[in-house]
Parts: structure tokens; sequence; C-alpha cells
DNA sequence: GCAAACTACGTTAGCGCTAACGTTTTGACT
DNA sequence: AGTCAAAACGTTAGCGCTAACGTAGTTTGC
């Protein structure tokens, strides 16, 4: 890789001090807005500065700040509207604070996370943020021992590293499947990515089967389907219950949104009443939702407002806040029409 | 902002230095994998380096090279797989080959994308990737006049700032339009975002607009809703169409196949039969059609593909490769069951 | 009217790293 | 053993910027 070229000059701090016949301490001052220059000076440096298009070259300065003004952020993957809207809720904020944000995705594989904070970590990142809770032990050490201000995001934690902002997914589990019971379902199972994957996800099921089991009701039977193509697993998930022997439950829990739809297509294909013959539970609320012939029963999930509250919280811990900063959401229930409702013609 | 915090004092190549008792540039060029070092000294330094966790400092790095390993991307949204799948398809090639990504989204905004630029000009990054080839003439004249490596991703230019891999929207338009011209359908509309906003689709319209006026058919009907939501765009562009006084168009070319999806679901809701009464056309070959009941007519673009060729390319460019690295792309017609078929029941 | 307390600058030093060049050691060949 | 070149290492200087401190001029207070 050839190195030193570019060979454009660029202009510097020194240009513009030179420029408006000054220090470059003067020049480094008025540009950053800090106090020491008359309002004069100031008003002429900024004019010399762009007159001469400067811009100050952020590996400089973040050398001398000994951290610099990005933040790394880790998602799963962005196929996934739930993702992309939590980065919208963020981004913003932190932007609005002069932080630019580095996304990566890890694919769900907890090796690749490893690995991305290490790349990160070498740009002295200002601020990481982490999308759940279970992390290689050795992220959290790391991050814990050198006090980078961390968020996790999406799931809430009693233990986080540093700050969480997110919901009890066993909690929306238990909940979603206690309503369904309230509505006379009895014979539960869960359709989502192949296992290990989507750690969240298994935590609602969990959450799901200890309500049926408190019940004394069957186990949640599971069709797990791949890694990445939600409408694909949602869809051979239906096919799947469909073609065992065993009888067709009569609720069935999607991994989100976009498996429910596609779910519900296969019910169609299959010649399934929803929901008479089988009751079909989102997650997420997603916006493809408003636009589908039955409106799906779901749990609508804060993805917008933990983005915000996390930067934000982030933000306050950057400047030296040493608050809990840490927030705990709650889902809430929508009843759609892919299942029976409440105060309806139940059982 | 507190800056010269974190106490934790991190590692630096001196330390590492010191306790492999060689001097710092032993230590650089062992560990950079620069000749100069015996393979002996090489490995004990490696060793202790890991023993110290070190990880260089990437900004000072950055600061010596005149240029850091960033490279600054920047999509319309990440609502939508399209983009997603475009930063898959070269990731892999630029994180093997040492470069860091910064996503930002501009949400179609001209003005958003100069906003950007200013932002990651500073970080002097060794490449930048824009969409399409419109762009403020600032933005072109700066990115060309310092010579930074920069890919025009997903539309094909024949006059780029540097690089163009994509595909020729109005083209696409125009063939899919002749596609549909010759199984008969006259009465054309187009649903998408409101005017302004996807500037490739709007191509994409002139192509398909041009191929009817080119048979003395009609004119095609424009329904846009929105600027982010395609579901609720294509939703509502059916609505809109089925309410006004025109006669209903008998074929709907829509931005991109999750509009057609919902516009699917609009015409159910309407009684419309598809394709008989009408004929629905997607573009992009998402993934969310291999999940409907009946599969759109669309047309395949090769996202990924476009990706990993822009990537190489931009590698090669700031490897000092001077060659011509465009590439223009062909999409594909995939016939699915919203329209009629070749060799099929025509009229 | 003069010291104390600002304000508005400039000067110095150093952030962590690497290109370029200088010096020593090794080995190959007479 | 002696010559010379290549390999292996060290030294110097500087990338562009800012914290900390120094130094004039200006105001304030009594």
């Amino acid at each position: 890789m050839k190195k030193r070229q570019r060979t454009g000059k660029t202009v510097k701090i020194e240009d513009v001090a030179h420029e408006a016949e000054v220090s470059i301490m003067t020049v480094s001052r008025a540009l950053r807005g800090v106090e020491g220059v008359s309002e004069i000076k100031r008003a002429q440096i900024f004019d010399i500065a762009e007159k001469l298009r400067y811009q100050p070259n952020l590996n400089a300065r973040s050398l001398v700040n000994v951290q610099s003004s990005l933040i790394g952020i880790s998602f799963p993957t962005l196929f996934n509207d739930v993702f992309a809207e939590m980065l919208d809720g963020m981004r913003p904020t932190l932007e609005s604070a002069g932080f630019t944000t580095i996304v990566t995705t890890t694919e769900y594989d907890r090796a690749r996370e490893v690995d991305w904070i290490n790349t990160v970590r070498p740009w002295r990142p200002a601020a990481l943020v982490l999308t759940g809770t279970d992390h290689d032990e050795r992220v959290r050490r790391v991050l814990r021992r050198d006090q980078t201000p961390t968020l996790e995001l999406w799931e809430h934690s009693d233990d986080p590293i540093d700050i969480s902002v997110g919901i009890n997914h066993s909690d929306a589990g238990r909940e979603i499947a206690d309503a369904m019971i309230a509505l006379g379902y009895m014979r539960p199972a869960f359709v989502g990515f192949d296992l290990g994957h989507d750690l969240r996800a298994e935590k609602r099921l969990l959450g799901i089967r200890s309500a049926f089991l408190a019940q004394g009701l069957g186990d949640v039977r599971t069709a797990r389907h791949g890694t990445i193509d939600g409408y694909r697993a949602g869809y051979d998930g239906i096919k799947t219950l469909a073609a065992e022997k065993a009888p067709m439950p009569d609720v069935v829990f999607f991994l989100s949104d976009h498996f429910a739809f596609a779910g519900l297509m296969a019910c169609m294909e299959l010649g399934l009443n929803v929901p008479n013959d089988i009751g079909i539970v989102g997650f997420n609320s997603l916006s493809v939702n408003s636009v589908l012939p039955q409106r799906l029963t779901t749990v609508k999930t804060p993805r917008r407002e933990m983005g915000t509250l996390g930067a934000r919280g982030l933000i306050a811990r950057i400047n030296g806040v040493q608050n809990d900063l840490s927030h705990r959401l709650s889902p809430e229930i929508i009843y759609g029409d892919t299942t029976r409702k409440p105060g309806g013609n139940d059982i």
C-alpha cells in the first residue's frame, strides 16, 4: 500500500494562521470555539478558514486528545429494520454532539464481535455500542478495565458492562405467551433462526415456554431455519410444522414480524385459516404490518426510544457523568387479526 | 467535553520495545510485517505485544501516513435491503485489505451528502463511496481535486468522479417496460416515493415512459407517497390510483419489490385480480419475493456483485492503479405470477 | 495612581507512530 | 584473514494538532 501520497497539499492550521497573521494556537482556539480569542479575530479567522477550505485533521486531533470522536457500533445484521431503527434513534443525538459512528455487523456471531472490538479499539473510540448482553468474557473485561463508555442496547441487563438500555426479552416472551394463554391457546410453537444465533429470541422463547409450562400446558415446539433470511425462515418454519406428524399448533410465535408475515403466507398456501385454525404472533411491530390484509398480533418494541436514550446516556458518560444511566423499557402487546382478541369470542 | 482522560495508561509501542529490548522502530517493523527484522525477533516481538495486549494507535498511524485506513460510505437509507446488500458485498473485501468503513445515510437528501463529505474528509479517509451519480457540484469538484479514490455505486455513469459501478437505470426502465408492452399491457402507472428523493427510480420512470411513448401508447400515471416507508408508499399508491376517476391502469411499475408486495396486498383488498385485472411489476428481486403467494415479476439487480466489484476497484485505485475501473452491469428481467408471461396466454 | 486581576494572545512540548537515513552485524566469496 | 554487500537494527525528524504555561496589554478597585 502506498503511503504519504496524495500530493495535492492539504491546507493545515498553519496556513490559516499565516494568512490571518496570528499564531496557530489562536486559530485552533478560534475554530474550536474555545475562549481566549476576541470576537473580531475569531470572525476573521473563520472567514479565512472557509476561504482556504481548511478542514482540521481529525487524526491529529484524536492523537493529542488521547481519544477520538468516533463511536463504534456493533449490530448483528442490517437486514432487519429493528437495528436500522435503533441506529436512526442514536445517530442524530450522537452527530449533533460531534461524534461519527462506525457501524459493523457480526452476523449473530460472537467471535466476530471480538474481532470487531479489536478493530475499533485501535481508533481509540470515545464509546462503543454493543447489541445485547451476551459477550465474550474478554470483551467485558477489556471494556471495563479501560473504562470505555459502553452501551449495551436492545436487551436490558441487571449487570451491564456500563450502560444498558433495552427490554427484558424473557419477560416479553412470558407476557405475550400469558396473553395468548388467556385467549385459550394451548398448543404453542416457535419459529425462528437456527439455535445459537439470535440470543434475544432464545430468551423470549424461554419466557414463552415457562408461561405455558406454568399453566400445565404442553411444551413449545420449535422450527428453526437459517440465520439471515427471516422471510424464508418464517415460511419454512410453518411448512416444517405442517409436515410433522404431530397435530398442528394452535398458536405460533415468530421471531419477528417479517417471519410472521412469511408464515402467514405459508398458512394461506396450506389453506389454514388464520386465526381460526391457527394463531400467528409476530414480534417488534414493523412497518410491513400496516399493509398486511390481516394485521399481526405482535409486541411493539420501542427501538427508536432505545436509540435515543442510549445515545444520550453515552454522551453523558463521555462527559464524565457517573450516575447509573441504564433504562429498562417496556414492550407493548398489540392485538391484531391473526389471533383471537380479548373480549372477543374466546374459546 | 473532557479531554486527556481515560487514565488507565494504554500500552504503546515503546512499552513493547522496552520489554523486547529493541528499538521502537524494530517493533513497528515487526508488527507491520515490514522487512528488516529477523524472523526470530519478529516472533518474540509478536509474543510480547500479545502478552502486553498492545494495540497500535491508528490515529497516530493515520497522522504519519497522511491518510487513514477509513473508508467513508454514503447510502440514502438502510431501511432497504438493497443498500445493506451492497454493503455486504463490499465489506469483506475492504476489511480483509485492512480498511474500516464509516457508513452514513442521507435520507435521499443531497444537502446531507454534502454535510457528510465535510464530516468524513477531516478523517482523511483512504476512499469514499457514494450512491448514484447525482451529487452537489462542490462534491464532484472537491473529490476530483484532491484525488480521493471515489466509488459511485448502484448507478453507472459515463462521466464518473472516479470509479463507477452499477446499472443504467433508465435503460432498466425501458427494458422492463418493453417487456411488458410485448405482453400487451398498454395503460401503465408508476408507484414510488415523493418526487426528488430516489433519483434512480426517477430515471427508471423516464425509461418506462419513453418506452410506452415510443409505441404510441399513453403516458405513465404516477402515484407518489412518502420518503422512507416503502410498504406504505406501495399500498397507498394503489389506493390512490384506484380512487382517481381515470380507468385503472393495466400494469403498475413499483419502485422496488417491497413496494410491489404492499401494492399486491392493496389489490387483494380492492378485489382486483392479479394478473388478470392488473399487472404488478417490482424491482430489485428481494428475498421477500420468495415467500409471496404470487411471485412478483421484477428486475433482478446484482447488488452484491456491485459491492464486490466496486470494493476491488477502490482497493486497486488506492494502491495506485490508474486504469479505468468502472463497470456497467446488467439487470435481468424475472417473470413471475403478477403479470402475464411471455409464451403464455397473451391478450 | 498603582497593584491585582483579567483578557488576548504567543511559545513550548509532546501525543504515538513511521519514512528516511545512518550504523552495526552477518555471511559470502575471494 | 580480508573485502564487500546485504541484512538487521538504531537514530533523527516530523506528521498536525492542542494542553499548559508564559507574557504582554487592559481593565478594575480603592
